[in-house]
DNA sequence: TAGTTACCGTGAACAGTGTTAACTAAGAGC
DNA sequence: GCTCTTAGTTAACACTGTTCACGGTAACTA
């Protein structure tokens, strides 16, 4: 395709081509089909000279993944744009909503991310890391910041769950701090990490019903079903 | 290992034997590790001696996936035989639990069957089909036939899904009334066939979210949010 | 300006993969 | 006995990730 020379163009550009064209196989042919010759034939290169770049496949894969990351990140806060700064609800439908518009429409990246069983200790997502949970963080603690969230009682949280629910806190709190909201620290106790925790798992867990198509009978129409989830999460977390 | 000749066994035996071995690579390495040549060299055969027993590889890892299913279904039933039939909040948790912790120590399993986005139209997974559904499905009609749970009103379901909830209700009462349980028809109505989705959307997502290490910070037992989850679930639905 | 050094990319090669084709040997059925 | 089916073999093709020794180009340095 670009069959322009490519060694006298800088080695940032070389390497964004290849994963540029990485993601392009993967979208269209599935993660098999991204194989590091493939990579080269479309560059005009040979497969060698991507270990100048990158020291495994393996390698590669990581790091796309972080690009998928930021990619679903840019997606999210482009959509946000559009509804105001006061209109709290509203920011977190478009998020939850874009959120699962783009794990629908990206399956395999999705996949690719969110549901590699590599996962070692959750040192991976730490949250802070990935951007795409700074885009989720910043929505919320605009959010929280408000006070009218309602989380659970901070006697609610199951004992077990304190110590990390406390670690999570802090957590969240410097990350949110860190973005240029001021989060007052006793708005954010564990109760409401605890219920920030169970709507992450809810909408994680029916997009990742939705995209492996793990629904139990054929539905003509899924959204309705994520709408009405969407709809429990909101109320149970006090937003209108 | 099996040195023994293998010509002179049964063909079923042979069948077998490569499901079994592609199994034990597939939980200790990996899938990438489920070779043709690797089972084969296990086997003391050559790799395309495979192709007497299946099309592909691709055609051998879906008959894993229905073999993977069985095993859990299996394994769900063999957990269910230690509580009593009349303790239907029992045998509902066993059988929640059950699922969760094989998925956990099942990791690449759980990836393959439960979370492939290869997944066309539903038809796949249409309940019936799937040993593992029936298992869900023999307890559940168990539950329902007693009265005793409360679904949401048929009003509650969204009308989009209306009709494809009840294709799914119409869909519940064949399998469960066919597993031996006598089940009249209006203690399953759509609102009900509504819970029963909400449940199992719910269940499999935390159970996913768990797999793949996507909690957002470090969880020195997760177990606990697992069981909070539980409670709810089966508070919701009036079991207890 | 000339010389050295760092580095991107090449070609060949190795071990491994899925898959096909032609062939062999052992049974089963008449 | 003779076919005929069939599980299994060997050889081969087109791929894959990865390593190595080599070349030329660019940049840094004396």
């Amino acid at each position: 395709m670009t069959q322009a020379t490519r060694r006298d163009r800088g080695r940032a550009d070389t390497d964004r081509d290849i994963r540029s064209q990485a993601r392009a196989l993967l979208v269209s042919d599935g993660p098999q089909a991204v194989t590091l010759r493939a990579i080269a034939r479309e560059l005009g290169i040979t497969a060698p000279a991507l270990y100048r770049y990158y020291a495994s496949r393996e390698d590669l894969i990581d790091h796309l993944r972080r690009d998928v990351c930021t990619d679903l990140a840019a997606d999210l806060e482009s959509a946000l744009t559009d509804v105001p700064q006061e209109d709290h609800l509203g920011r977190v439908l478009t998020l939850c909503r874009g959120f699962r518009a783009w794990a629908l429409a990206h399956p395999q990246e999705f996949a690719l991310v969110f549901a590699s069983p590599s996962g070692s200790p959750a040192e991976q997502h730490s949250v802070e890391k990935d951007s795409f949970g700074r885009v989720f963080l910043a929505v919320a603690g605009r959010v929280l910041a408000t006070g009218l969230l309602l989380g659970r009682p901070d006697e609610s949280v199951p004992d077990p769950l304190r110590a990390d629910l406390t670690g999570f806190r802090d957590d969240l709190l410097a990350t949110i701090n860190g973005s240029g909201v001021d989060l007052p620290a006793d708005l954010l106790g564990t109760g409401m990490a605890y219920a920030l925790l169970q709507f992450w798992v809810r909408l994680y867990g029916q997009v990742a019903l939705e995209v492996f198509g793990q629904v139990p009978f054929p539905l003509t129409n899924a959204e309705p079903l994520f709408e009405s989830m969407l709809a429990d999460l909101t109320r149970e977390v006090g937003l209108h």
